[in-house]
DNA sequence: CGATGCATTGCACAGCTGTGCAAGGAGACC
DNA sequence: GGTCTCCTTGCACAGCTGTGCAATGCATCG
């Protein structure tokens, strides 16, 4: 047992206001209006306020700060997954925006079970969060209804829940355009690679690209992996091989998509000359060389600018009706769809 | 102007402790008591209060609570590009492991610059945060200063720094390896892909492997892009293709090695039947089938481990001595060094 | 010089909780 | 039945801040 084992106070060395009064000679609320921009104190009180801090190295308390203001500043993220593919870039425009407004933006890295996210949302809850993100691919329905017991903004990405703010993109357009795509260059056998864990953005798009195709007289052969992402991709491309051999092929995803893409390969077929493929995120592989995928961009900093407009919203008019904002997806021409 | 646009109380209906105690007839202690395990309360009473709390929906402030225990359960993360390769993963499963212990992780997805981490940290220290965890490539100095002056348990990740607890690999290992791998295969022109931006951990793998490859009597040629990513390792094989024709490469990171590998396979060079390539992370890309790279092992479920051990620590020991803790990046062999 | 106005300051309360302390009540034992 | 003990409960304070209100002091004006 050294010195160093003996316990100590729990917040070391953090000054409060009543010691920089003292210091300063002047009384705790000059400190606490020396700290309040247009609040009303004489400039060289400020000024002997100001110097006592800095010795001092006092910080306001923004915890106690908030809880008389009744604002927490802290926002909650619920996400499932968050090193993921384009979540992953969601996170951090997300991350970066909140901070840039001054808030905190705490990260809930949950699994994806309801009791999982519903335990999530009691912490932020108990931590009086001013609003909650999920980003979660399917939240359970009850999110939106222990928000509302908490009055709590909520805002759902990528998923519609009645009664709650949310943001989606343009899923059924991007994915008919996708097929109109493929019909126009003249593909008679369509493909569609997904996963079994669907997510309603997912749902989405598969819907729409069948139905599109389905326009067109072609019916689309769909083969799905376990989750959406690489290893997917390669098991619904080893489905596929095994039942049908299409010309084309949708991806819910670009993880799905780079592991459909190196299963063909692997089995001899090239992208684009045997088969095209189409994506969906456009996150930064998308453009490297070796899948040089053509796919439909979602722009995180277009969805994080969209929810910072909701937030904001949301916070001034607490029981306006809720909102939906639809993003377009547009598409981002590269080489994995043969041409010509 | 509707009903909606008129202003209302920043907490629209967080229901505190003494609303619950009127409920339940018991005074505002009883309910305390009752949200305290172990406290000093009657089983009744206990369920009473309960049952007043779940139909108002009661749940404890934990601000107010944390400002009383001077715990905010706070945990601070500064991180530059939080989506980026290893440093998304990294970032994910510190937050999983932070939530698991019951804190909460404020991710401060902040720029690169002296000045804006240091806002970062000062945010951290108004809120209190209990520690802050540093994962940004190569932070000031003056981060330890900030950290100590207001007692606040500091982590670096990846830097370490004079008075901090801090978490590397053994980066200086990995690179030694390297070379002698390449030495062993036969390879006498050995190159070694970089990037001008240079974080200490990356300049540990360079000195290594130019020391370790000096040792066996080869000099190696070194090229840079402009940073740690996919660009830069194709800005890296370009110069490297202008100077010199190496047989075996080094890359400080898999990002790199991807550009690399790409850019390479773009002039006709062939991984690994012309070239060589070694890269560093492991990031779940490492393994596709387009790259199938070998490369070195970090494990972000390690780290994270690593770092919470020294998170609980340090809270309980605010006085010892900082630690180091090293952790070993295994070899992962894949297909992208020639054999035999 | 007296009165009026304004800028500034300190007091006290509010915001929400955990807990030491004393008091109350009930049960047990003689 | 009386007394002692223990369990339970409420009071009051602490933790840290922002701000309305009243008071103070100074300056200005008539």
């Amino acid at each position: 047992m050294t010195e160093h084992d003996k316990p100590t106070t729990p917040f070391p060395s953090f000054v409060n206001a009543q010691e920089v009064a003292d210091r300063a000679g002047v009384s705790r609320s000059a400190v606490s209006r020396a700290f309040t921009p247009g609040a009303s104190i004489a400039h060289e009180t400020r000024v002997k306020v100001m110097e006592a801090a800095e010795q001092l190295g006092y910080e306001v308390n923004d915890l106690a700060r908030g809880l008389l203001a009744r604002r927490s500043q802290l926002v909650g993220l619920i996400v499932t997954e968050p090193e993921q593919g384009f979540r992953a870039h969601l996170v951090s425009a997300l991350t970066r925006s909140l901070i840039q407004r001054g808030r905190l933006p705490v990260v809930l890295n949950t699994g994806r079970r309801a009791e999982e996210i519903a335990a999530a949302q009691k912490l932020l809850v108990g931590y009086r969060a001013e609003a909650t993100i999920v980003l979660s691919g399917s939240p359970p329905s009850s999110v939106v209804e222990l928000a509302r017991r908490n009055g709590q903004p909520l805002i759902l990405i990528g998923r519609s829940e009645a009664g709650a703010d949310h943001i989606r993109s343009r899923n059924r357009d991007a994915a008919t355009q996708a097929a109109e795509l493929f019909h126009k260059a003249g593909f008679t056998r369509l493909g569609l690679a997904s996963s079994t864990s669907g997510t309603p953005s997912v749902v989405e798009r598969e819907e729409a690209f069948v139905a599109a195709a389905l326009g067109y007289g072609i019916t689309v052969s769909i083969a799905r992996g376990d989750n959406t992402d690489y290893a997917g991709g390669r098991m619904a491309a080893t489905a596929m091989l095994a039942q049908a051999a299409p010309q084309a092929v949708f991806c819910i995803n670009d993880l799905i998509a780079f592991g459909f893409i190196d299963r063909m390969r692997e089995c001899g077929i090239a992208v684009p000359l045997d088969i095209s493929v189409i994506g969906f995120d456009d996150i930064p592989e998308a453009s490297w060389a070796a899948y040089d995928l053509t796919t439909f961009r979602q722009d995180p900093e277009v969805l994080a600018a969209q929810a910072m407009a909701l937030l904001e919203h949301r916070l001034a008019h607490p029981h306006a009706p809720p909102e939906t904002i639809e993003i377009t997806a547009p598409l981002v021409l590269r080489g994995s769809v043969r041409t010509a």
